[in-house]
DNA sequence: ACTTTGACTATAA
DNA sequence: GTTATAGCCAAAG
């Protein structure tokens, strides 16, 4: 029986992120209710590849805009060539005019 | 049950 | 740029 771990929670919001837009692992860990647990945010992506469907793990980036994850893709290259195919705008591993593209889940969903 | 870990965040040096 | 420190909290060992 799937009961809705923290994980699974996390997944389900990511894949809610519209193409285009990015959040943050905080923004995340506030709009599941557990403000605070921004690292198991991160800690649940870290498994989201072995989870289907295919979590766009690319659209989540630190508070700051910077793609603090790309080591853990395939290559560290990976995350900015996916965000950069999705209309975004990666300078020095952070995201041009973050806050502009920055999706709330806590406010859009 | 206890310890370690970690894709966070903040501040400091 | 790095390293340290500290707070934070759930999963994994």
């Amino acid at each position: 029986m799937q009961r809705i771990d923290f994980f699974n929670a996390v997944y389900d919001v990511v894949r809610c992120i519209p193409i285009g837009k990015v959040t943050t692992y905080g923004a995340i860990a506030k709009a599941l209710g557990a403000a605070g647990s921004a690292r198991m945010v991160g800690y649940a992506m870290n498994a989201a590849h072995t989870v289907i469907p295919r979590v766009p793990a690319h659209r989540v980036v630190n508070r700051k805009g910077l793609l603090t994850g790309r080591h853990h893709f395939k290559t560290p290259d990976t995350m900015q060539k996916l965000l950069e195919a999705e209309g975004h705008i990666i300078t020095n591993h952070q995201i041009y005019h973050f806050e502009n593209v920055f999706w709330n889940p806590y406010t859009e969903l």
